[in-house]
DNA sequence: CGTCCGTTTGAGGTTTCTCAACGAGGGTGG
DNA sequence: CCACCCTCGTTGAGAAACCTCAAACGGACG
């Protein structure tokens, strides 16, 4: 048994202006909370949301914001649940820590996802969700859920969508974790993010800003700091990619694409298929009956 | 890069009588469909359904079930996506494959088990799902997963809680091939497997009946088919089990959960909560409105 | 009786880890 | 303003875990 690299996530550290900035569709949003808005803009993705559905939303989402600085948790493991979000700025980790230490991050957050969307369903957390940056996010009440389900067919479809797409993509964490060399990880996690950031708008270019420390990326990617900063290095060796302080560079896209394999159907960009918008459709009108 | 160690999975192999009954809760099931049935044991352990979900689940289940071998695909990688179904008895393993073959098992399917349960809102399958022996499965229609969610929201609650808790377990799979031992590893697989059967009356004792070959073994646990073999005769001369043909005995559970750190509460074996099921109530009473 | 699939064992190699130390930057307090 | 932390990144050296290759074994089945 080897002991633990993990060591506790940063604290109390002052804010650095990584995106601040949640990115809108063009929308009459006007009416929404910013907690809303952040929440549509991801499930705009899937299909556009009916006037029932967004006002179902909205009312999930009427309790003012609230802020975190970096390393507070937002949720505990082992602790009662309390409030459940929606992240508005900033990003956040879910994460699992063995009695020995050992840390592994499950999935990172950023604006527009929801931490603890299901969470209503066992009473005490499982995992922890800790800020990587300051962040704010739009609290609800976690039973709220069964509520958001009940009234709107259309949220209902797109919030499984949500599901769906988060265990895709912890499907693919899972073949990271499990079969591929460190060098692919790496690689494999800069592209998951850039492609994740691109699609709402918050990277542009090759450019990417990420507030993880190699420690974090270690935690992520079931690797040891020291291993991860020799990766790291060898990539940017071989001109693959660029690290300054909290930003990435990916300078050879097509070869990153080469070392990891990368396919980004996994992330579901996509919007929600013929046979099944028709399906709600028919709901919608006439009816569960 | 390593070479795959991973090899195909077994192919066209007669039929071994591991499990092929699905345990009953002892309530008026006559109505209903076997497919219907075994979903309903295993929801029936997040909450008991009322009559307007058991109709729906009944309607949802209405096809004549389907027989696959072992080996066979229920679901291909890359390929669009056909049925969904409900495993009535045999396992399945959910896969995803590297284009040079190496291959990471994302979750076993036990019957009860659901595949592609949201797999309407994706066309082409991102994953593999393979019986891992002969299995029969009670297909649906992947859209009319949507309809299910608009007729009951009680019936929709349980489908969000057995979504939360497939998520649970991956979560815990990949805290194991990150920062888990292989000794770690391979007694928590079988601590999990064996509580997963046991809370649906398919393990009894200590024993539990598994149809894994040590190479799927391995591609669950993201390790080579040798260490797995090492790390098995290793726990085996300790005393904390014996492997047998396809059958797998914990000796000595009490040291296996030392070993693992294992605590079953991440499955979530148990009701719902007070407060959800009281918002459910309100909900299936007054409506949604 | 031969073949096939899965298991077992040995030997040597590679990846990744641990331990340890140092450097760079930024904040903080004297 | 400077000295001192503290966090984070970087580098070296040796060790451990795990992997690959290769070969042999055993049971099941034709």
């Amino acid at each position: 048994m080897r002991a633990p690299q993990s060591v506790r996530f940063p604290e109390r550290v002052p804010a650095r202006d990584v995106h601040r900035e949640v990115c809108l569709h063009t929308m009459a949003t006007n009416d929404m909370s910013p907690g809303a808005r952040a929440l549509l803009t991801k499930l705009d993705l899937f299909a556009k949301l009916d006037p029932q559905a967004r006002r179902t939303l909205a009312g999930l989402l009427d309790r003012p914001q609230v802020s975190y600085e970096r390393g507070q948790d937002l949720m505990t493991q082992g602790a009662l649940r309390r409030d459940s979000y929606v992240i508005l700025t900033g990003w956040a980790a879910r994460s699992k820590t063995l009695p020995d230490g050992r840390r592994q991050i499950l999935s990172f957050l950023t604006p527009g996802d929801a931490v603890g969307l299901f969470g209503a369903i066992t009473p005490v957390a499982t995992s922890s969700v800790t800020a990587l940056s300051d962040l704010t996010a739009a609290p609800f009440a976690p039973t709220a859920i069964v509520r958001t389900i009940a009234r709107s067919p259309q949220l209902a479809a797109a919030l499984v969508w949500a599901a769906a797409r988060e265990q895709e993509i912890m499907g693919e964490h899972l073949v990271s974790l499990g079969r591929r060399s460190a060098r692919e990880r790496v690689a494999h996690l800069f592209l998951e993010l850039w492609a994740r950031l691109k699609v709402r708008g918050l990277a542009g270019g090759d450019q990417l800003q990420v507030p993880l420390t190699q420690q974090i990326i270690a935690d992520a990617l079931g690797l040891s700091v020291v291993h991860v900063n020799r990766t790291l290095r060898q990539l940017a060796a071989e001109g693959l990619l660029a690290v300054k302080r909290e930003s990435v560079a990916l300078l050879d896209i097509r070869q990153l694409h080469q070392v990891t394999g990368f396919d980004e159907d996994y992330l579901m960009h996509h919007a929600m298929p013929q046979d099944l918008a028709a399906e709600l459709a028919r709901l919608v009108t006439h009816g569960p009956g």
